[in-house]
DNA sequence: GCGGAATTGTTGCGAACAACAACCTATACC
DNA sequence: GGTATAGGTTGTTGTTCGCAACAATTCCGC
């Protein structure tokens, strides 16, 4: 054997992350449906599957009572006890979840603060929920690591905050903190980023290899590219930041901040002026527009819309996606109408490009964080499942 | 052996191209060279080496007279007589190459129509050159392929030209007619993005994994983008068209068209109209602009330079390149101040992005096609060297 | 209820691959 | 010319994965 393999080679690495991938990403499946989606022999499949079920990885149950003839296969899923711990920090809460391999939610909770929190506050928040979940909900659990969504830049190499101007983090090495305060590995990574990658692996854009991601939250627009189903991160990891262009505005009176960026004119703050609100949750924004009957509020969505289709025509010629996923109150701008906005980012972006174009609306809810801050941690367990 | 490998299996196939893109993206290595960058054994790399010397991929040369003690280890280079064949039709000229797998152009012609070229035209033109430099320059060479690069929208799947609007070529099979002419594979590539991935592996972003390219030609702004090193092409086939987007332009005084796009407001003609000229090459032109002394020539460049910055700043803010290369009069606008044109950049991105931002003139002269447009013949010969 | 067909898990075997160790060879410096 | 250094060569070995034969389980027709 190589000094550089640990006991598996190259080869069977892949293999053994290809099977670990499909039953993350697709649930639960037969061996046989192993077999074929990975082309490798049925008793390769077995030897695999018995490693990873030994690695306490997967776990193979009573096959389903299926209708087809044939001996029954015996259904392959990941583990429920492998987890991990999935963090957002937020102005008003921090977020704090456990998900399994298997994609479930096995613990939650959000924990109000009354200030803005500092990131060593979070990190000992995050040591104690451990601690404390590890001697009820996570009992027997294997917890393989610790994900962070951050609103702000971080910094891919290190997981350093370079910047969360709502929490007023600057230059924090969070990675490092939360490390040692948990003694779990740590991954850091911007929210809307994560958020990409979570609709991307279950969300909207399941199974979209080309995706622009853009999410409208109360304090701007973050967003996320997918090439090649990889999350593009940029060298410095600071991709994705849609909001911080100077949108293309064809007509001058649509602006409204003069040298401003894309969040200064599509923002949630100006929908809620325009309707009269002064803090709503997204369902209430959508429903005070829906039914508003004055015509500077109907205007407001429209300049919006306007601007926003312009943005997302420069994306679409630039990375010409198959789908184009909307979250947040961007959401809420586009699904009155998503044909209509389709329509009109077609008619500024390249025919070509636009052609095979999906506009579509975020599917995962409240999870989407937590899962994709989740994913990431599983990532690295999953690109090499030996142990 | 499995029925699902050819001869060689999965890792050493993996091990193959590593090696073959190595000397052929690295130029001439010693054995021990090859050794060392891939941690694999002495004699793994000796038995691989003498695999793809048999295939006549490689060949052994004598060792450099290297000034080192020890035994000397002979160098292997990619072989010259493995050779791709690259065509960029334009308006005035077909220009084929034939570029070898250790990067030397073997042969190249020029050839001035004095009339719009027909995509049939343009493949009897290409068979009958590969015929004719097969009896004389390219004896005894395998020719593995013919690369075409299209000044237009190309459909990456089936080489199908969408649109090149100077050609006049609309849904064009080209692939089809290029390989039933010729009998030989034939892949087909936007020629900005064939730009770009020449730029990556042998121009001014050799070795960098995240590149945004543009270059300014005659007829528009064409790009490419690079991510994790590999070139993004999105779902269709049509990323990289930077010139299509409409431009944020921060002071409506800088606008000249209504409604329109990047490269209506940054353009060559514009340029040209400037100084004064009717045609020029790049050299000429950027000289005109150098020596002029009409200030409304100066104005020109500085209303251009302010708008390509701030597409420029878009795109770092959204893809986080560490390099950002221009080409064709793009170059010429930046190179008199590249510094500046980096400060303008850097106030307009999002700061931790434009921080580590390298803005660079692009390096490849005239063959920059012609090596992009052979290297997506070699991509598939070097991801699966086994025969 | 029973036998045949279809499908899939299981087991033992063999081919391919690459690492390793020991040995051999070629060059530079003294 | 001797020694040290670096590299090539050869045979052996462990690992991985495909293959083929066999066993297990279900469905279906009678």
């Amino acid at each position: 054997m190589g000094e550089t393999t640990t006991g598996a080679t190259e080869g069977r690495r892949r293999n053994l992350a290809r099977l670990l991938r499909l039953v993350h990403v697709d649930g639960p499946l037969s061996r046989a449906s192993l077999t074929e989606a990975t082309g490798l022999n049925r008793s390769t499949i077995a030897d695999l599957v018995g490693e990873l079920a030994r690695d306490g990885l997967v776990v193979e149950r009573a096959p389903d009572p299926s209708r087809r003839v044939g001996r029954p296969s015996p259904l392959v899923v990941a583990s429920a006890d492998v987890v991990a711990v999935a963090v957002n920090p937020e102005v008003d809460a921090v977020t704090i979840g456990a998900v399994a391999l298997d994609r479930g939610i096995r613990a939650r909770e959000r924990i109000e603060v009354d200030h803005l929190v500092t990131s060593e506050e979070v990190s000992e928040l995050v040591a104690d929920t451990v601690r404390r979940w590890r001697r009820s909900m996570l009992r027997g659990c294997q917890v393989v690591g610790v994900g962070l969504a951050v609103p702000g830049l971080v910094r891919a190499a290190d997981g350093l905050v370079r910047n969360a101007p709502h929490l007023l983090w600057r230059d924090t090495p969070l990675r490092e903190l939360v490390e040692s305060a948990t003694s779990l590995p740590a991954t850091v990574g911007n929210d809307a980023s994560l958020g990409a990658l979570a609709e991307h692996l279950f969300g909207a854009a399941r199974g979209v290899d080309d995706v622009v991601y853009l999410n409208g939250g109360a304090s701007g627009i973050g967003g996320g590219v997918i090439v090649h189903g990889m999350p593009v991160t940029g060298a410095g990891g600071y991709a994705g930041e849609f909001g911080q262009n100077r949108p293309g505005i064809a007509s001058e009176g649509d602006r409204r901040v003069e040298h401003g960026v894309l969040e200064d004119e599509v923002s949630r703050a100006r929908l809620l002026r325009a309707v009269g609100l002064e803090h709503a949750d997204e369902p209430t924004l959508a429903e005070a527009l829906a039914t508003s009957d004055d015509p500077s509020a109907a205007d407001e969505v429209a300049r919006q819309r306007r601007i926003l289709s312009t943005a997302l025509a420069n994306a679409v010629n630039v990375l010409n996606p198959s789908v184009v996923i909307l979250g947040g109150f961007l959401a809420t701008l586009a699904s009155p109408d998503l044909p209509g906005l389709s329509a009109e980012v077609a008619a500024q972006a390249m025919g070509a490009s636009a052609e095979g174009l999906d506009i579509r609306v975020a599917s995962l809810g409240e999870d989407r964080l937590l899962m994709g801050a989740a994913e990431s941690v599983f990532a690295a367990l999953i690109a090499d499942p030996a142990v």
